[in-house]
RNA sequence: GCGAAAGUGGCGGAACUGGUAGACGCGCUGGCCUUAGGAGCCAGUGGGGCAACCCGUAAGAGUUCGAGUCUCUUCUUUCGCACCA
């Protein structure tokens, strides 16, 4: 062993180890307990980014240690390699997306390698491999054969300069990246997969899912939104059985084709259909709100100027919820009516944009007397007020100008005729059933769960595997056929999919009848490509189908790890896809991840300059240099480059915009793939955000150099051997005080590390206290052989406890303890019982819940003598005073209240 | 706007089941040492008093013998909102 800690020829010999071994190559092993790991697979954006190092540090530890428990690991790697930064870096620098994919690719994976994680690369896959996206293709017409895969229209954001669909990422308040123009909603054919058709099985099978975060399961509990209520029909007042008409009457040609198809609809539907959650408030309706899309707002448009523009403007700006959902609320009276559907009175009709076309029926009954936002909405367009619902304890009679949470409450039904009088359920009951007698309304169940539309107009994606044929209509590209290859080697250049001009790829024939055809241009959704990933990692060298009976063995995956980010849409994707492919009888499972560990973000400080003109400048923390006070406050920061103040912004999560990254490149060369992986294992919780810190980093580097300067000290003082420590030790030796004292504290860190790993699924506190017990060694300076071997027991324990995380170090100090055997091969220890054995334990002693002392009693000693222990005590007594307690509390073991 | 979570020293964090607030590390202060290294070692480090003790976990209330932890209200920050991945 040498005496200076060097990390790259460390790090270099524990690789070149592993490899050669073929260490982490996982085979199927019948009746061996399996461990399938699994973190998110990366995009490959060009270089790891710190939160890949967290992710697959976290992974890594887990794999490490669940190997040393004996089980059967299995750790793959691949890649989410399909997506719209590839076209952006080709439309930058004139590369093909292909091409630059690969190289980030190949870069990417050598920085894997480079950090030690033990991953299986035999059954490495990239999404844009045909070979993988071939099944992608096979699966989706499977899909399609069965009907969870259908075509409809959508709505896109629509840049009218370049042409072109826009990604949400690509509108910027409201306008292309690009052009600045203000962007449009278009609606325009697309695929659907029926994720809605299992909006209840997935649902209820969250609770079943009790190893994952309770925070993800409610946010996907509330993206289902199953909300029970009543579906209720307006049938429509003369002013619309009119127009219908006149519409009708009106000679071919005469009607635009929007207003052709929605009078359709309307006399299709025969009447204006909403749900509603308080069909208690029925008698309270006193307006009917539709999205501009809905078709009346079409019908009422037509002679109506004012409110065609409003339909008009409508149109425009992002599809994004969250902008519709921040906008000012607007309406226009269309000055059509609705009747209500018990009492008959005429109910007028409304456009609001407020209104979401793709939720519920596109149309709502406004009850201003119960519903925030109806209130505001009928207070600013003078719509009338009607109390109907009364809570029992309220001290209203009729709802003030301004909204109460208190009017949306439960309570007794009020003016609403024979329904009055009536607690919410017996309402809801009643008026419910009225509806239904007269053909008007029905309970149902209403999701908030939306199909998926997996087609996207781009070309870096999965080619979705259809002909358009003018005699034959939409067919199926045969399996025979399959994969339908994506064209490498084309360059989009901002205006619409480069497949589209591409006639290699657009013209085929009809695989039915032979004629000139038209391939479908549009590729798939990449949530497609991640849905299913990890089932294909237990069968990835199949070529006869997308997964076989390994499938078996491995699934589920024990642990996925991944982002918080990805709490709601991958996860709910793939717990949908993989039941999707149980019903086409490919899989067994529902559920594809038993426990799942949601990583924090990375974030780091923002340094900036304001110019008196012009944008901020950010400046790369590297490059900038902290003062501190005497007190250790921070003072100010400078910029290296100039010696000039700089700005602190505060914490942000590491980005390209602010210019707070940090290469993981650049610490594992400085410090190598250990103190990385140790700096992000310690910093926080795995589930916390994790502050970067380079005084962290290099923190973590001196351990890991006093760790073997220990060790080394330790074995150049003596021979050594394997077993020296462990099992050498009698359980009866003496040891005296000291050496008793540090093999507790030993046995106890093995403890405290394994239930932290295995249970908790938190490392830095394992990794504290296994500082901790390097620094009692080293403390510990008792002469002879038998506190040697103390010593060597309590420097293998803190090598075997710190391993999963620093596994390179690990690997060379523990053969320098003596051992022959590799480290990654050996068996987690249990800790000794015997070792851990306590004559007396400190308890703690409170007088009226304030810390007073502490005092020794015997392990298990009973209420009377931890009272006299306690009473022994004159600070105890002072504050006990003369008078007997009022209460003894007496936690056996911890701590004793006495109350005066 | 809606949904979810989090706020503890100068900083990252610890305190797991309601029972010692601040483990471990960073930063800072003082000292020692030297082969001057992105070193190492020793001591100190929540605030006040510098003693006894008192006060302290975003703010305010509540439950309890006892609250950082449980309940309610408010504030702030972070994540998601269906075409970024």
């Amino acid at each position: 062993m040498q005496e200076r800690y060097e990390p790259a020829a460390v790090e270099r010999a524990a690789q070149d180890y592993w490899d050669s071994q073929g260490t982490f190559v996982a085979r199927e092993q019948a009746g061996r307990g399996k461990y399938y790991c699994l973190s998110m697979f990366p995009y490959p954006s060009g270089r790891l980014h710190m939160g890949h190092v967290r992710n697959y540090t976290i992974g890594d530890v887990l794999a490490r240690f669940m190997r040393m428990q004996g089980l059967n690991v299995l750790q793959p790697m691949g890649w989410d390699a399909f997506g719209l930064p590839a076209e952006n870096a080709a439309m930058a620098n004139g590369v093909p997306p292909a091409r630059w994919t690969r190289e980030n690719i190949a870069y990417m994976k050598r920085q894997l390698q480079a950090l030690g994680f033990g991953l299986d690369w035999t059954r490495e896959l990239a999404t844009c491999d045909p070979e993988y996206y071939r099944w992608n293709q096979w699966l989706f017409l499977a899909l399609l054969e069965r009907g969870i895969a259908y075509k409809k229209t959508g709505v896109v954001n629509w840049d009218p300069v370049d042409q072109t669909v826009l990604a949400n990422e690509q509108v910027i308040d409201g306008r292309g990246w690009r052009t600045g123009a203000p962007v449009e909603k278009r609606e325009i054919p697309m695929y659907y997969l029926r994720i809605t058709a299992y909006s209840e099985e997935l649902l209820d099978a969250l609770d079943g899912l009790h190893d994952w975060p309770e925070r993800v399961r409610t946010m996907q509990a509330n993206w289902i939104g199953r909300s029970e209520g009543c579906e209720v029909s307006f049938p429509y007042a003369d002013d619309i059985q009119a127009a219908l008409e006149q519409g009708a009457l009106a000679p071919p040609g005469a009607v635009a084709g929007g207003v052709a198809q929605a009078l359709a609809a309307l006399q299709r539907d025969g009447t204006l259909k909403v749900f509603t959650t308080r069909v208690d408030t029925l008698f309270g309706v006193t307006f009917a709100a539709v999205s501009a899309e809905h078709p009346l707002a079409a019908l009422a448009s037509v002679g109506n100027p004012q409110l065609a523009a409003f339909v008009e403007e409508c149109r425009r700006g992002s599809t994004m919820e969250a902008d519709v959902a921040t906008m000012e609320k607007r309406g226009l009276a269309t000055g059509l009516h609705v009747l209500h559907p018990l009492s008959g009175a005429p109910i007028e009709v409304w456009v609001a944009n407020y209104v979401l076309m793709s939720y519920g029926e596109g149309a709502v009954m406004g009850v201003p007397a119960h519903d925030e936002r109806d209130l505001e909405f009928a207070r600013r367009h003078g719509i009338a007020v009607r109390t109907v619902v009364r809570p029992a304890l309220a001290s209203w009679e009729q709802v003030g100008a301004a909204w109460l949470p208190e009017y949306a409450a439960h309570g007794i039904t009020i003016n609403s005729g024979e329904f009055s009088g009536l607690e919410f359920d017996a309402a809801v009951a009643a008026i419910s059933g009225a509806l239904e007698q007269r053909g008007l309304g029905r309970k149902r169940v209403q999701w908030r769960l939306r199909d998926w539309g997996i087609s996207r107009q781009r070309y870096w994606g999965c080619p979705i595997p259809l002909i358009h044929c003018a005699a034959c209509g939409e067919v199926p590209v045969p399996e025979a056929d399959l994969p339908v290859r994506l064209p490498e080697d084309l360059v989009p250049d901002g205006s619409g999919n480069p497949l589209e001009k591409c006639a290699a790829f657009l013209h085929v024939a009809c695989p039915r009848c032979g004629r000139a055809a038209r391939r479908e241009t549009d590729t798939m959704d990449t949530f497609v490509d991640s849905s299913w990933y990890f089932l294909r990692f237990a069968s990835a060298d199949q070529r006869a189908a997308p997964v076989d009976e390994r499938v078996q063995y491995w699934l589920p995956v024990d642990q996925y790890i991944g982002g918080i980010e990805h709490a709601i849409l991958h996860l709910l994707y793939s717990r949908f896809w993989t039941r999707a492919m149980r019903d086409l009888g490919l899989v067994k499972l529902a559920e594809p991840f038993g426990k799942l560990l949601t990583q924090g973000m990375v974030l780091n400080q923002i340094y900036y300059r304001q110019p008196a003109a012009g944008r901020r400048v950010y400046f790369n923390p590297a490059e900038v240099e902290v003062h501190f006070d005497a007190d250790g406050k921070r003072t100010g920061a400078i910029l290296t480059g100039d010696g000039q103040a700089v700005e602190i912004g505060g914490l942000g999560t590491m980005s390209k915009s602010k210019n707070n990254g940090v290469d993981p490149q650049s610490m594992v060369e400085k410090y190598g793939a250990d103190t990385a992986r140790l700096f992000m294992m310690f910093a926080s919780p795995p589930e916390q955000t994790l502050e970067w810190s380079e005084e962290g980093v290099q923190g973590q580097f001196r351990f890991l150099r006093r760790l073997w300067k220990a060790v080394y000290e330790h074995v150049v003082a003596g021979p050594v051997s394997a077993h020296q420590g462990l099992v050498s030790i009698a359980a009866d030796a003496a040891l005296g005080a000291a050496g008793a004292a540090l093999r507790r504290q030993a046995h106890h860190t093995l403890e405290r590390v394994t239930d932290d790993i295995a249970r908790r699924r938190v490392f830095n506190t394992a990794i504290a206290a296994s500082m901790e017990l390097l620094n009692a060694v080293t403390r510990y300076q008792e002469p002879g052989p038998m506190a040697r071997a103390v010593r060597h027991e309590a420097f293998e324990i803190i090598v075997l406890c710190l391993s999963p995380m620093v596994p390179h170090i690990s690997h060379e100090l523990w053969y320098a303890l003596g051992h022959e055997q590799a480290l990654i091969d050996a068996t987690w220890p249990r800790p000794d019982q015997h070792a851990l054995a306590q004559d007396t334990v400190e308890l703690i002693v409170q007088v009226n819940g304030k810390l007073r002392a502490r005092v020794q009693v015997a392990t298990g000693a009973d209420e009377a003598s931890a009272r006299a222990a306690a009473m022994a005590d004159a600070t105890v007594r002072r504050f006990v005073g003369d008078a007997p307690p009022r209460r003894v509390v007496y936690v056996p073991g911890k701590l004793l209240n006495i109350v005066v």
